[in-house]
RNA sequence: CGCGGGGUGGAGCAGUCUGGUAGCUCGUCAGGCUCAUAACCUGAAGGCCGCGGGUUCAAAUCCCGCCCCCGCAACCA
């Protein structure tokens, strides 16, 4: 029975257009997809866009469009972009979705519902007025803490009113004054960070962020407040009618939810995993991956999407372990619209393919940190790697195949670079799963770069002078299997790559499999699967030298 | 005394958790090869792994102190 493997990304705020670091978490997350489905692991990969909220609402009005119609333009850019780059997901989250908003409207009622019988009290919700100096070009409450030196709130937060509002707000911790939930949730989270940094079970990757992460729980204090008036937000998921009128769900409550509303097999009916659940829902659940970027862990995925599951009464078990990777700078400053450094991922994919923008985004970075973007370095990597040593690899094989060996290359004898090579193969088995892409990807190149050596130490076309064409189709196999394994095992970066590699070879060029990822499996990287006498195709050059743009002056 | 990240040959980075000959790409210099996408291969120069202490037979790696850089308001992965 394949395994179970759910991986999501967060999804993207419908307030603008894609950037580099959208693209980056979703490429990333379309490799470990792609990865495990090479391993066999039954794979569901999930992501989508969150359409909702004050900000896209002031947007809309100020483009003079109606709040959907804003959304649906930026979703289709979204949607498109990730089809330019291959990534290839099983289901599309969006907000606005009727069963997503159905399942939040669900979930507010469920914590509703959930009464203390000492008090009749909801444990997890209840309702405040709060009362306070209200910014209204910024659209929230002012703390002491944004006064200025002079104790002013300052001209960025103007005009600024005294006001007064109700609101919902979800208990994240203990609160004596208001009715105790029976448990502290703040407590609680500490308890399982520890908990799973001590049994070795990653609950955040990589491993510094749970301390930045528990850091933070550490100091929290006060709840979340989950509702807004209908006045101020109207774009939003309203509150069920038994909460009275006018209220609408704050953007996190709602977003966090889609990963419950998209998983396969979810039945909003059910409150739990447990026994009403414990079916395809429950299967996928209990494999979950978030893939997130290290803004959103604190607090919405690291504090907020824990308790929340915890109040759902999900397991300690089922709550889900986080990615958290890092952010694409550029000359060592962080990207940011007002500063108009953003990269823009589809015109680089349309400049230099998807394949060398998954290529660069996937190698020249550590999963988890942070890296500097630089299309000199994209280039650089491209034409090293990609052109130089895997490249050209194929192309001189193949040329060498057509040339000496027409008839066939022939099996020869084990060699100790089999071993080798086999060696390499269980490395990037171990450090995909870890999310190490670029440390998988090196592995891979370095069975090119190795492969290149084998031919300078061979010499196969001095062989051919002295007429040893047994030999040289014996090297040539081996060649090939090489490329066979390598195509493999950068299929889940280079799906195209992969594709051209194995047509090139001519090797699994059955129609129904042509273009199709079950083209690659982790099970045919073993040695020894081309047939004895097999006729490699044509060389065509598949990735083709960038020549980098003059230096600018 | 707020929280976290980083400081490794000219450039960009890995290695630090689980101490044991300092690794990769680019660049530089010298040589080789000609099957190949002016690609490939070999060799060389270049590092007291931010600084100072400590632990150890042994420290880039563990411990203590210090210095410098970057994030922690918004747009935002």
């Amino acid at each position: 029975m394949p395994k179970p493997f759910y991986i999501t990304t967060a999804i993207d705020y419908t307030n603008g257009a894609p950037h580099i670091g959208h693209a980056y978490e979703k490429i990333l997350a379309d490799v470990l997809a792609r990865y495990h489905r090479l391993k066999g692991d039954e794979v569901f990969f999930l992501t989508g866009v969150d359409q909702h909220g004050q900000k896209v609402q002031q947007s809309a009005e100020k483009a003079g469009v109606a709040p959907q119609e804003f959304v649906d333009e930026i979703t289709a850019k979204f949607v498109a972009l990730w089809e330019k780059l291959d990534v290839r997901y099983d289901r599309w989250a969006e907000t606005t979705d009727d069963h997503h908003k159905e399942n939040v409207r669900r979930n507010l009622q469920i914590l509703w519902d959930d009464k203390d019988p000492a008090t009749g009290e909801s444990r997890w919700l209840y309702k405040k007025t709060q009362r306070g100096f209200y910014s209204v070009r910024q659209e929230q409450f002012l703390t002491e803490k944004d006064r200025d030196e002079q104790g002013e709130f300052g001209p960025e937060w103007q005009p600024v009113e005294e006001r007064e509002e109700e609101n919902f707000y979800f208990r994240l911790r203990q609160d004596h004054a208001t009715g105790a939930p029976g448990f502290d949730p703040k407590q609680w989270l500490l308890d399982f960070i520890d908990k799973s940094a001590r049994e070795g079970k990653p609950f955040v990757i990589p491993g510094f962020r749970v301390l930045e992460l528990r850091n933070a729980v550490e100091k929290l204090e006060g709840d979340l407040c989950i509702s807004r008036p209908a006045s101020r937000l109207k774009w939003g998921i309203p509150f069920p009618e038994s909460f009275g009128a006018g209220f609408v769900t704050y953007v996190w409550f709602d977003a966090l939810v889609n990963y419950i509303s998209f998983t396969p097999g979810h039945d909003p009916s059910h409150r739990q995993l447990g026994a009403g659940q414990k079916t395809e829902f429950a299967r996928w659940w209990g494999a979950a991956l978030h893939v997130i970027g290290k803004d959103i862990l604190i607090p919405a995925h690291g504090i907020y999407w824990p308790i929340m599951l915890k109040a759902f009464e999900y397991a300690d078990e089922e709550i889900p372990t986080f990615l958290v990777h890092g952010w694409w700078n550029i000359s060592g400053a962080k990207m940011s619209k007002s500063l108009g450094n953003v990269i823009d991922p589809d015109a680089l994919a349309d400049k230099y393919g998807a394949d060398a923008l998954r290529y660069y985004l996937m190698s020249d970075i550590v999963t988890g940190k942070d890296s500097d973007f630089s299309e000199g370095r994209l280039i650089e990597r491209y034409n090293a790697d990609l052109a130089n040593s895997l490249g050209n690899l194929l192309n001189r094989t193949l040329n060498m195949a057509g040339r000496y060996c027409p008839a066939g290359v022939r099996q020869g004898p084990a060699r100790k670079e089999h071993e080798v090579i086999k060696n390499l193969v269980d490395v990037y088995v171990a450090v995909s799963g870890d999310g190490s892409i670029s440390a998988a990807l090196e592995k891979t190149l370095t069975i090119a770069t190795e492969a290149n050596q084998f031919i300078e130490q061979n010499a196969p076309w001095k062989m051919a002078k002295a007429g040893e064409i047994s030999a040289v189709a014996e090297i040539l196999y081996d060649l090939a299997e090489r490329l066979r394994i390598i195509a493999i095992l950068v299929s889940p970066v280079l799906p195209k790559a992969a594709h051209g590699i194995f047509d090139q070879l001519n090797w699994k060029m059955e129609p129904e499999l042509a273009g199709k990822e079950a083209r690659f499996s982790l099970g045919d990287a073993g040695w020894g699967q081309l047939p004895d006498g097999h006729v490699v195709g044509q060389p065509i050059p598949l990735f083709p030298r960038i020549e980098p743009a003059p230096e600018k002056n």
